[in-house]
DNA sequence: AGCTAATTTCGAAAAATGTGGAAATAGGAT
DNA sequence: ATCCTATTTCCACATTTTTCGAAATTAGCT
């Protein structure tokens, strides 16, 4: 993974609605959820969840589908395990860190 | 973790220069680095990076220590393993995520 | 064709961020 | 006391982000 993009994925995970958003459809899990849905949830106009929701999906962190008229979103894990994989490789580079999560990979 | 928390940090590592600053960090190691050898590095004014650093060290991802007149910078790893470890439940709250990164704490 | 529901795009304003030169400060050394 | 080096703070400006109402679009139904 490169720089740059893990940059804008932390990026976009790092506005406190935008990761409220990618937390509510992890634990939508597989099914995942409707925008609409999301937007009873956050409680938040639909232009603004939109945006936001574009972000997630332009970095990869989130996957859309469509039925009928309705979008189902869901969180991408691969994403977000590329993500973790390059911040705790980053981060365990040459140091030894304390290995609180990040101990697999053997 | 709180989710302000979690966000701020992803925030301050969502630019690249501040993420590969970060980087150089941690790759340092723990003898760390005196922030004029970060600004040789960068190659960016001393302005410009004190603001990326004091970013960092507010979110308390960096961590810096007085020698005279320089000031060594080290990446703060338990900062960094904390945002792993949330971002890890977050991720496998109630999903089950192909286990690349995250399979510590049993 | 026309209607309704779901979602996005447009347009625009306020707020935050990124950037850096110049001045200020901190911590010794002579 | 003065000076020197390292770093931060001040100030300002350009760019980007965030926000959201209104209009447009998409998809299916009748």
């Amino acid at each position: 993974m490169k720089l740059e993009k893990a940059a804008s994925q932390l990026e976009a995970l790092g506005n406190p609605t935008r990761l409220q958003l990618y937390r509510i459809l992890v634990r939508a899990g597989d099914d995942g959820l409707p925008v609409g849905s999301i937007q009873e949830k956050l409680d938040i106009p639909s232009s603004t969840l939109s945006h936001h929701l574009k972000r997630l999906v332009d970095t990869g962190l989130v996957k859309q589908e469509r039925q009928a008229t309705t979008l189902i979103c869901r969180a991408n894990y691969p994403g977000m395990n590329e993500l973790i994989g390059y911040l705790a490789d980053e981060c365990c580079a040459d140091a030894k860190c304390a290995p609180a999560t990040s101990k697999a990979m053997a």
